[in-house]
DNA sequence: CAATCGTCCTGCGGGC
DNA sequence: TGCCCGCAGGACGATT
């Protein structure tokens, strides 16, 4: 599922490749992302927006095959592959990406610990792991990770946020950080379909502490993850390092 | 308004 | 072996 660092992963490869191209006439001027929307800016100030949703990839130079939904084909003869095994994916070509974009919370790499404390006690009875996932609240963050912060930083998933005290929250602002980084660092979690722009898997997978952990042990005290459903997701921690109290 | 729940879709795995 | 059923999940819309 791509989640911010394996869109950050393609975005930072599709840069490389397409910037200077020309798509329909206008020019790429820059590929950014805004949580998990990858954009294609133009020249025109257009955008081309994807969401890669669950199954989606985007592939430079790809082949095409029978996930795939759409071609994009440049001026030079290079292409890029939308490929898309689930149908939730989408993209489409705004004039200005500027609404799309205003309806996400600040970036989850980007927001400083004063904006997070306030995101939180805006929410006072919201359970702390489907607010991280929330991207009005902030943006970038998917189940993989919201799982692994939360071990990472010792929360259980069901805390209200009206519970947290200064240092939990601080544990998990920091560790939004920590791990966000260190996942891009090894290219994003190649679950399910996931792959990079050069066709390529991510690393990340392996450094996963408790996500699709089920029946194994904790790393850090050896009582056995737990995985339960937490608005009807899938959400894996440890229960003796992330006590509800 | 905030929180929760159903829905979209298809590949895959379990069970018989 | 093959079929069927249920599960997985991001985000939107409906509901309470």
């Amino acid at each position: 599922m791509p989640e911010l660092p394996e869109v950050e992963t393609i975005k930072r490869q599709l840069a490389r490749k397409i910037i200077g191209k020309k798509l329909n006439k206008q020019k790429i001027t820059n590929v950014r992302r805004r949580g998990k929307l990858l954009i294609v800016d133009f020249n025109n100030n257009s955008s081309l927006i994807f969401h890669l949703k669950l199954t989606g990839q985007l592939l430079f130079d790809g082949k095409p095959s029978s996930l795939t939904r759409k071609v994009f084909y440049f001026e030079d003869g290079s292409l890029l592959v939308f490929n898309d095994a689930r149908k939730f994916g989408w993209w489409k070509i705004v004039k200005n990406s500027r609404a799309i974009e205003k309806q996400f919370g600040p970036e989850a790499l980007a927001v400083k610990l004063p904006a997070f404390r306030n995101i939180l006690s805006r929410r006072p009875n919201a359970k702390i792991k489907p607010l991280l996932m929330d991207q009005k609240f902030i943006a970038g963050i998917g189940n993989i990770y919201s799982c692994e912060i939360l071990y990472a930083a010792k929360i259980h998933p069901l805390r209200l946020t009206r519970t947290l005290n200064d240092k939990e929250t601080k544990q998990i602002f920091q560790n939004i950080k920590k791990i966000l980084k260190a996942a891009i660092e090894h290219q994003g979690s190649s679950v399910e379909y996931y792959i990079d722009a050069c066709g390529k898997k991510g690393n990340f997978v392996k450094h996963h502490q408790v996500y699709q952990k089920e029946g194994q042990r904790c790393r850090r005290c050896g009582t056995i993850i737990k995985r339960i459903k937490v608005g009807s997701r899938s959400t894996y921690f440890c229960p003796h390092c992330q006590s509800i109290c």
